[in-house]
DNA sequence: GATGAATGAGCATTCATTCAT
DNA sequence: CATGAATGAATGCTCATTCAT
């Protein structure tokens, strides 16, 4: 296995596994010296910006390829909710970094901005041409949009709710019913 | 002022500037000794855990009044989000601590899980009484209802929205399209 | 022994004998613990700036002492000659941690330059009531009354002179021959 | 340019940065490789002690050249510290590192002493000639001599002095007598 | 001659906690 | 109730060096 990817792995797993990520914790759990970590990632907090940002973007690329798949405005709103919700079923793991690791999110700096802005602009060239959506802030599309889903993605991924893809379908409807025009 | 409250005070200020809540620092800007600290609270975690409640048993009391005054089902939607907004708009530092503190809520524990199954009885009630309001699973209701007010108080807190203020209507209309029957 | 005394001794000895204060040598030598250190200085450089300071405080107080003693010109600057060599001579370990530690005289920052100012305010002053003395920069007297002293003192530290105090009646007569009127 | 030369000059700049010589700053500034740079050099110790024998065969080198222009005493005496101070102006970096890099001179060595062996000859040569020259033991006559332009390059080196160059007359006024006869 | 991945000892620093006064 | 000295485990980081390609 490659270095680079070994060191990834083994940071989202101390990160799943402690809630942290101690260098040498991603050390043991990668076999690599604290000078190779250091070598390709110039430091933890360079392992966890590069881990944030591999996550995002493999989050993100699924939604992009969700829009792609939609024409319908009712189709691609439900579809973009069932697709963060099995996102989140299938990748606990970095679902949870993503939603709980402050200091990655914050280490991955200017490369989380451009991503955010690139996503931002897809959806909304996809909301653009969709008359059956009721205008509203972009901000506030977000909110209503994915609002729901992720507060129910950080309860069950915290363990205080049933697993997200059980509870689909009502969320799908709901976020529809509220941004329908 | 008091010991116990400069020290709590202390601890959220703390959290706001620096994003830990070091007992150095804490010691630092109550004026308390370290001994004076652990005389109080027991440990830093004592500290968290007891702001942690302070702060959310305040944010959970206006919740139930805002259902006391609210015997009508759109008018009590809509206003436990305008409430939900006006709250973080009106404490960022509180509102910051209880949702970026995670090893505050961990610290909480018992009473924290005795809060929420307080304030859930107290709004399951009052939906019990509004027939007016779709029937969904209690999570999904919260989700709904909170979910996006909640998503754009994370985003402002993190200085990447407006003002959840401004949008308050816009959210509390939403909120009630996604649960009314 | 004092917590604060036994550090500062335990940084000149590892200084001595390895050339570096390193923490660890420093917690060897003085018995005390890491935290302990760090409550008494803040850090390393903390430690070696107060002792950077606690020693050119006694050096510089035997300069005035030294000048408060002699009247007269001649036996003024042949005063301030031995009594530099004399001091390296039975201080090597001071004067090689004066000469040699960079880093520590960094450190020292504010509370040098203040201690420097006050012993020229001094010395100016004996200075401007010697008529038999050549009217010569400040910067240029210090130069050829200390720096023929302080290169064999320099060369002797390093383990490349004969000790200072065998040639101390020659660089005292050089140094008159070169400043008197 | 050749790359030896590159990764000493690498080296220079980096001491005069930073005060140290890491082989990472090397590589960065000189734009060899980690294995390039063992490959000439041998190590880090390899570099810094081949560029302190570069620069001090320069320096000394101008010293010989200054004692053959100089049939006469007073002339030659003025004209060494006239010399010194002129090479230390033009030379800022390069003096820096002469005087401030102890680990430097450390690895230079044997080549060091063979260096100060065979200047020592030739300025021991030309003082044999000069009986207007007072006989002293020569390392007072060195420290005399070279002493009060070494505590001023030094002052000025640390931003601590005017130029060398403006005193540079005062200076060998003074050192001529301290040493004529 | 040149490259860069990999290593690991060494080092400074942070921090919660204990306890004698 | 209050103080602050003392502790030591945990952590991130720097750096010279080796070596396969």
């Amino acid at each position: 296995m490659d270095r680079r990817e070994a060191i990834l792995d083994a940071a989202l797993e101390s990160f799943d596994a402690t809630g942290a990520t101690a260098i040498e914790e991603i050390k043991r759990r990668s076999g690599a010296s604290v000078g190779s970590i250091y070598h390709h990632f110039g430091g933890v907090d360079g392992v966890t910006a590069a881990l944030y940002v591999e996550i995002l973007r493999d989050y993100q690329a699924g939604v992009v390829r969700s829009l792609r798949r939609a024409p319908a405005a009712e189709e691609g709103v439900k579809g973009l909710v069932r697709y963060h919700l099995r996102w989140v079923d299938r990748n606990p793991q970095r679902a949870r970094f993503l939603l709980q690791s402050g200091a990655a999110r914050l280490a991955a700096g200017e490369e989380l901005k451009a991503l955010n802005r690139e996503l931002a602009g897809a959806v909304a060239a996809w909301v653009g041409d969709q008359p059956a959506i009721r205008p509203l802030p972009a901000e506030v599309f977000y909110a209503v949009l994915f609002g729901p889903a992720q507060e129910l993605s950080r309860a069950w991924l915290a363990g205080r709710a049933r697993p997200p893809r059980r509870i689909a379908d009502e969320l799908a409807a709901a976020a529809w019913r509220a941004v329908r025009g």
